[in-house]
DNA sequence: CGTCCACGGGAATTGATGGACT
DNA sequence: AGTCCATCAATTCCCGTGGACG
């Protein structure tokens, strides 16, 4: 019944892009520039997750190198790549190809890509509001004919802790505001998808309709929820997804999202995220405490407030409430997750 | 109003690591 | 081979803030 599981893929980048006429008009606006050879205007594109920010983006670049040939481009996720540094290398890898010696200070990562790069160029910076060390965006303003298009989930100032002369130099000619996708929009994704994906006649519109519904807008847990759904069907030697399954497909789509989630924390987050789970709705203080106890070799809570709690949050898997003066700890949803994956 | 508590974060320091240089 | 140097994760110290409480 699976044809080809790559479509259901996070980073598969689909060849029409459903529903984003306007935003991607307003991303290829920015980058036209290049087409003559010129620096494109920055851009910066915010709204909830699961909205096509990041697919927009790769696509309006997809579609500039079919007019330019060959721009020089790049990604970075500022999630991992968080330091000046590995922003910047992770740039010169993609940017010139060309392996830097590690260990090659900031300094020269800089000159290099400025060497290696002539006319224009562009990088996405995906999930922007991460970046620990903004002054990046000053080096890539140095670095002649390089644009950037950076992503996030708020709208946030990026130059918040940046001198203003430097800044006042630096322009965000787009900002681009995404909203949660409408129902029928899910639909129409679900539907190419199916199509590229999956056999012939596999899902009806009201399985599809369905899972729009439950999937809020979010098309990433769609398209989880249809390839889910996909494969219980055919585990039960069905060749088309039946409406009684789509529940239990967006559910458990969720939980494995979930699980693979907490199979890549390290054992600093898995032992307050097993904390949370023995009690939920710990202070920082008291959470810390159980902690200790879990781990064998724990950390400061100066590095776990700085590193790991941080991280937890922001995988969605702990909500943070600030109560006047403390902040309480809860996982994300009331009922009990499975820690080990080999349960499952 | 002064004091305590929980929290945030700047900054100096340490120790391991991995080159680069002699 | 041995020395030196830069980097980075982790730690430690310490001060600031803002609300609670007597």
């Amino acid at each position: 019944m699976i044809r080809d599981g790559t479509v259901f893929e996070d980073d598969h980048l689909p060849s029409v892009i459903v529903g984003r006429n306007r935003h991607m008009n307003e991303v290829t606006d920015a980058l036209a520039p290049i087409e003559d050879g010129f620096r494109a205007e920055n851009c910066f594109l915010f709204g909830p997750s699961g909205v096509g920010k990041t697919t927009v983006a790769r696509a309006a670049v997809r579609e500039l190198r079919q007019e330019v040939l060959d721009v020089p481009h790049a990604y970075v996720n500022c999630w991992q790549d968080y330091t000046r540094k590995a922003v910047l290398e992770q740039l010169s890898r993609d940017l010139i190809g060309s392996a830097v010696s590690r260990s090659a200070s900031t300094g020269r990562l800089i000159e290099h890509v400025q060497h290696e790069l002539n006319g224009p160029g562009v990088v996405i910076l995906d999930e922007v509001d991460q970046l620990r060390e903004t002054e990046v965006l000053y080096d890539l303003h140095e670095i002649r004919g390089l644009s950037w298009i950076g992503i996030a989930n708020r709208e946030v100032d990026l130059f918040a802790d940046l001198d203003d002369r430097i800044t006042s130099r630096i322009s965000v000619a787009y900002r681009v505001r995404f909203d949660s996708y409408r129902e029928g929009t899910i639909t129409e994704i679900l539907t190419r998808r199916a199509r590229e994906g999956l056999g012939p006649g596999a899902v009806d519109e009201n399985v599809l309709a369905r899972i729009a519904r439950l999937t809020k807008g979010d098309a990433r847990r769609a398209i989880a929820a249809l390839r889910v759904g996909a494969r219980m069907a055919s585990r039960e030697g069905l060749s088309a997804i039946p409406m009684r399954l789509v529940d239990d497909a967006v559910a458990s789509a969720k939980r494995e999202v979930r699980q693979k989630t907490i199979s890549k924390l390290n054992t600093h987050q898995r032992a307050l995220y097993e904390a949370l789970a023995e009690e939920d709705g710990l202070i920082q203080k008291e959470l810390y405490a159980r902690y200790r106890e879990i781990h064998d070799d724990p950390v400061t809570l100066r590095y776990l407030r700085a590193n790991h709690l941080p991280k937890l949050e922001h995988y969605n898997l702990v909500d943070v409430e600030q109560h006047s003066g403390s902040k309480r700890y809860r996982l994300v949803d009331a009922d009990h997750p499975e820690l080990h994956p080999e349960r499952a």
